[in-house]
DNA sequence: GAGTGGTCTAGACCACGCC
DNA sequence: GCGTGGTCTAGACCACTCG
C-alpha cells in the first residue's frame, strides 16, 4: 500500500503524455509532490531524477522542474558483440581472418589516435558471417606501443574484439557513424557491387588517455541499426 | 569531509579500469563497501546503480555484484532538433518547404504505421540548410486520422517537427539508421551525385498506440553521427 | 534459510541561483 | 534572503535467489 518511485514516475509521465502538464510548464516542487503522494521526498526525488535521465523534464535549483520543450532528446543504441547479435537473430555465426600484418602506423591513423612517429600497429582485416553470408567487414588497427602482446597473438580463430576485451578491462570510446560507398575490396568481401551504399561504424578506443585501437566496421548492404524509446 | 556517491563511483570505476577488479569478478557487498568508505548503504547503492546504468557491472540479489564481462554495451546518441544542431556549429540555419500535398497513404506507409485502407496523410518534403548549403532532406508523412489539423496547417515557415511538438506532448518512437544511395531527387536537393552514399534516419512516432508520423531524414554527403562514452 | 540488493522513511545540511 | 533541488544518514522491511 506504499507509493513507489515507479508509481510516481508513471503518474507524472502520464500527466505529461496526456498533455495535462504541457511542455515548458512548471511542475510542483518535490516537497509538494511528496505531500500529494504521501511519500518521502527522497522517493519523489528518485522519480524525478529518472525523468530527467529519460529526457522528459529539466530541473534547476530554486527555479524548479519543468516539462522539456522537446521531449525527444536522445536515443540509445545497443552495441552488442557481433557474435551475439547474429546468433540472437537465429543465424549461425562464422568468423574469418582475411589479412594480418605488423606495420608502421600510416599517417591518417597516427593523426586519429595521436600516435608518435614510427609507432607500430597490428593491422587486421576480418569478416563476420551470418548464416554463411558476409555480414560485417572489420578493419582493425591495434597500437603495439600499448599492447605489445598483440604482435604475436593468434587471430585466426578468435576475433580481435574478444581478444581485446580480455586485455583491457575498460576503455573510453568514440563512435562515428557514416554512409560510405563500397570500394573493390569491400564489394568483394561483402558480396555487393562497387559503389553500393554501406553503413560504416568507426570506433576509437583509449585507455587512460592512451590509444588502444581503431576499428572500421562496414556492414552488409541494407543493414539497419534500430532502436526505440 | 564526507564521501559522496560520486567519490565511491569514481573509486570503483578506477579499480575496474586499472584491472584491479577483473571482468567477471565479484565486488564486495553494499554493506561491506559502506563500512569501508564510512558511508551509508544508500550512498553506496546509488554509486552501484549508476555503474549498472553505465553498463559496467551486473547485480543480482543474493548472488552479489560482478564486473561485466563485456563492459561496452550501449551508446547514446543525442538527437537534437535540427535547427539547434546547425546553429550549435556556428552556422546559419534556413528552412525551406519543397512540396506539400494531402494524399491517401501509400501501401508501404500503411504497412509501416498500421493505417487502415483509405487513410489520408499530409505529405511534406522539406530542406534544412546550414550556412546556405543543403544539410538535411526531410520526407515527412503525417497521419490525418489522428491529426486532422495538419490538413490545413501552414508549413511554409515552420518546420513539421516544430509544429508536431506543439501538437503531441510526448510519443513513442522507433528509429532506424541505414545507408542509402542518392536518387535523382535527393542528388538535386542535397547537391551531390546520383548514387552517392547518404546516411538515412527513419523515425516512426506513435502516441497511445496510434500512428502520428513517419519521417525519413537523409543527410548531406559525408555527414557523421558521433558520440563517446 | 540466509545473504544480497531494492526500496522507503524522516530528518538533516548544503549549494545553487532567482529576486 | 530564501526556495528548490542535491545529497547523506541511520534504520527498516521486503523480494529475490542461491545453496
Amino acid at each position: 500500500m506504499v507509493t513507489t518511485y515507479r508509481d510516481i514516475k508513471a503518474d507524472i509521465l502520464g500527466k505529461i503524455t496526456r498533455g495535462e502538464w504541457r511542455p515548458g510548464s512548471l511542475i510542483p516542487s518535490e516537497l509538494e509532490l511528496a505531500e500529494r503522494y504521501g511519500s518521502a521526498r527522497a522517493t519523489v526525488n528518485r522519480a524525478m531524477r529518472e525523468l530527467v535521465e529519460d529526457g522528459l523534464i529539466e530541473r534547476k535549483r530554486k527555479a524548479g522542474s519543468r516539462v522539456r520543450l522537446s521531449p525527444l532528446r536522445q536515443a540509445r543504441f545497443d552495441i552488442p558483440v557481433i557474435q551475439r547479435e547474429i546468433e540472437g537473430q537465429g543465424a549461425s555465426y562464422r568468423y574469418a581472418l582475411v589479412h594480418s600484418e605488423v606495420v608502421p602506423a600510416p599517417d591518417w591513423l597516427r593523426a586519429r589516435l595521436g600516435l608518435s612517429d614510427g609507432a607500430e600497429v597490428r593491422h587486421l582485416v576480418c569478416l563476420h558471417f551470418a548464416a554463411g553470408a558476409p555480414y560485417q567487414h572489420e578493419d582493425r588497427w591495434i597500437n603495439l606501443g600499448l599492447l605489445p602482446q598483440a604482435r604475436d597473438a593468434d587471430f585466426s580463430a578468435q576475433a580481435p574484439t574478444e581478444w581485446l576485451m580480455a586485455q583491457i578491462p575498460f576503455s573510453e570510446v568514440e563512435i562515428g557513424i557514416t554512409a560510405t560507398a563500397a570500394d573493390g575490396d569491400l564489394a568483394r568481401h561483402l558480396d555487393c557491387a562497387p559503389g553500393d551504399p554501406l553503413l560504416q561504424v568507426e570506433r576509437s578506443t583509449r585507455w587512460e588517455e592512451r590509444a588502444v585501437t581503431y576499428v572500421r566496421l562496414v556492414h552488409r548492404l541494407g543493414y539497419r541499426m534500430t532502436t526505440r524509446y
